[in-house]
DNA sequence: ATAGCACAGATTGTTAACAATCCAATATTA
DNA sequence: TAATATTGGATTGTTAACAATCTGTGCTAT
């Protein structure tokens, strides 16, 4: 029961986004991507596009696909939907979490530790985007969920390039505090770290570096064989 | 200077979603787009795709698209999500709207009640969503405003689906009165209003009916040309 | 030397024919 | 008669060739 190759391919693309194996602006090219995926072009067209419904991709009408380049603007904005719909879904995860939810927190808090401990920044950077994206599941509203997913993803993109040198991207122990509140169902609580948690992130956000600076599209996205 | 063909599609569909002349269920044969439209049928395609990016569109794997029927889960989850982000919006609205704004806004209450006036029902349906995607532009965030668009439509595929025999969908005065809030710069009352408002929109909403039933295709598409 | 132009290669966009899948109507069999 | 196979038409999905557009390079002329 393997998976459509456009999502393989979107998926693919999405995950180094997160990672921030891939950077802003760096150019997808059609001929490229059919390569790599060992596919034709047809659907690499089909995976642009959706991931230009995302608004993760720029397509520009006869030049080709390109990262997103979120602008400081943007980032503002983007910040402030977050806000809005993670008070939202952190409230419906204090109701709604079960035990499995809450057993599963603390399991992705750990893995965060690891990757931290181990210096894994890329790995640390995709697991703290996790976190948000899975408090949103545990909220049970997709549809809140799923602009979650894409903010987050987009936020991604914004800490790459404009706070790449940082030291810290989430302090420590934010993420656990948050889970505490939760384990304690205390709403207001949980609601107060979370939106103090991302206004911690957005001010740690230097809006006058801008260096794009890509690699090569093959070294980024080799591996994607199940 | 017109518009590329695909975007014609898209909003003219659109457009007769808000209208409610296309009802949830309604499949979107392809060939019989092309000949609506006088195109090609891989415009139609990418067309239908953005529909379902916007999940206002099905798209079911070797059977076509069809409008999207909201569930009463899903209509749940769109209505917390409008509140969610309409607060926020209307909060921006408050503090950013200019003269001009406010002009815009007194003008549309006036369109709204000339066609409630004229029980012109598509009508009243169309610029009753008009009010709260003009509320999100004057909010100046287009990421809170995109997806309120996308909200907003979905919200009249529910109303259709589940409201249609309903006499009023909106009371006459209520967005009358959040103008006023804005005009004071209350923000609070303005908050309180637009979220009492949308509750009861939601509450309007009766649960139990199901009927697709749907005309012609090209009925309802018909004078698509500006 | 530099600005403008023209050409070549590469990349994206479009089209139409072909293949696979689904659906409904008809025929077949217990 | 009712349930199941079969078959033809219609619809969606894929492919590869062709057309349009862009980008960069080298040439020409001032």
């Amino acid at each position: 029961m393997d998976k459509p190759l456009e999502t393989i391919i979107v998926d693919s693309i999405l995950d180094a986004i997160a990672d921030q194996r891939l950077r802003a602006g760096t150019k997808l090219g059609e001929q490229a991507l059919s390569d790599l995926f060992a596919c034709n072009r047809a659907q690499v067209r089909r995976a642009l596009a959706t991931l230009t419904a995302y608004q993760v991709v720029d397509h520009l009408p006869n030049r080709g696909a390109y990262v997103a380049t979120p602008t400081p603007q943007d980032a503002r904005n983007i910040f402030q939907a977050r806000r809005a719909i993670e008070t939202v879904t952190c409230r419906n995860a204090v109701r709604e979490a079960t035990d499995d939810d809450i057993t599963a927190l603390r399991a992705h808090l750990a893995e965060e530790d690891a990757a931290k401990g181990r210096d894994n920044r890329p790995a640390a950077v995709r697991l703290s985007r996790g976190f948000h994206v899975l408090l949103g599941r545990i909220g049970r509203n997709p549809v809140l969920a799923r602009y979650l997913e894409e903010l987050t993803m987009r936020s991604s993109l914004i800490i790459g390039l404009y706070a790449s040198g940082q030291a810290t991207l989430c302090a420590e122990d934010e993420h656990a505090q948050i889970v505490e509140a939760i384990e304690r169902r205390d709403e207001a609580e949980a609601q107060r770290l979370l939106d103090q948690h991302l206004r911690h992130i957005e001010s740690g956000i230097a809006f006058d570096d801008n260096p794009p600076a890509t690699g090569a599209l093959s070294a980024v996205l080799g591996d994607w064989r199940g």
